[in-house]
DNA sequence: AGATGTCCCTGGAAGC
DNA sequence: TGCTTCCAGGGACATC
């Protein structure tokens, strides 16, 4: 469900409200895809400052240490007042002065991690590879176009990769390529200035426009309110091979890269 | 170091 | 209806 526009509108969706409540409990559910790192009772008492994003991650400072939060596949937070009873899927929640943030992941790919500091080794683990923030000041297309110029691979896996910019996951991948006229098998490191140009423009543009819109990809979406998204990502490529491309007509065709799926059209995208 | 494949987990849809 | 198979928005890790 969530890439970085989902992320960023959850976050916005709740940090206001948190930021200052103090911890009152902390549990557990099902073994998320890491351990927490320390006991669910030692967050007891400590406050939430504030909520950042970096990449897909979510960070919750805390007066003392932080949380990384990660919504992987199929994640989504809440924070409610008064939530109803935890459900099966309910894995993680903090019970605060100020509500109760909850995590429901069925798939069990996401994470909460504790970290003493941003520097801890823990924390690098997660956030030390990743790559520039494509909503942020240091997302330029001289350096993007540098970033790809070094890597062989396809560009799209390249974009998923998140070493060279955050936060693209497999939908708008396969959306910003079409919008970029690449085809997704092209080595990134054969793309010209220009054409990376291009492409990073793509991203900025698709990224900022869903989250002022309030996320919403192509299935369920949800903010940490309960409310949906309104950008209703209408596809030109993504999920639709073998149907028409709405610019050309020619047939979408689709392939896999890398175990993920990658959905172009022949005409529209060159190599 | 970079590129590639494997795996973690549950659930819904499609096929038989 | 019920069983099996495949696929899903992420990303760390092992291997070459």
């Amino acid at each position: 469900m969530p890439e970085l526009p989902e992320v960023e509108v959850t976050r916005i969706s709740f940090a206001d409200r948190i930021a200052g409540a103090q911890i009152l409990e902390a549990r557990m559910g099902k073994p998320l895809r890491w351990p927490l790192g320390c006991g669910p009772e030692s967050l007891v008492g400590r406050h939430v400052l504030a909520v950042r994003r970096r990449g897909k991650y979510l960070l919750l400072d805390l007066d003392q240490g932080l949380l990384l939060l990660h919504l992987g596949m199929s994640g989504s937070l809440s924070f409610m007042l008064n939530p109803p009873e935890p459900g099966k899927h309910d894995h993680f929640e903090l019970r605060t002065s100020q509500g109760v943030l909850r995590l429901n992941d069925p798939r069990r790919f996401g994470a909460v991690v504790f970290a003493t500091h941003e520097a801890d080794p823990v924390a690098l683990k997660l956030l030390g590879k990743l790559g520039m923030e494509p909503l942020g000041a240091d997302f330029d297309p001289k350096l993007f176009h540098l970033g790809l110029s070094k890597r062989k691979s396809a560009i799209k896996q390249v974009l998923l990769a998140g070493d060279v910019v955050v936060g693209v996951g497999n939908i708008y991948a396969s959306e910003v390529l079409f919008l970029a006229g690449i085809r997704p098998a092209t080595p990134a490191s054969r793309l010209s200035r220009p054409r990376a140009a291009r492409l990073h423009q793509a991203i900025r543009d698709v990224l900022a426009r869903a989250v002022e819109r309030g996320g919403s990809t192509l299935r369920d979406f949800s903010n940490a309110q309960g409310e949906a998204g309104h950008f209703q990502l209408d596809a030109m490529v993504y999920a639709r091979d073998g149907q028409a491309c709405k610019v050309c007509a020619t047939p979408i065709r689709a392939i896999r890269q890398g175990q993920r799926s990658t959905f172009f059209c022949v005409q529209c995208q060159k190599p």
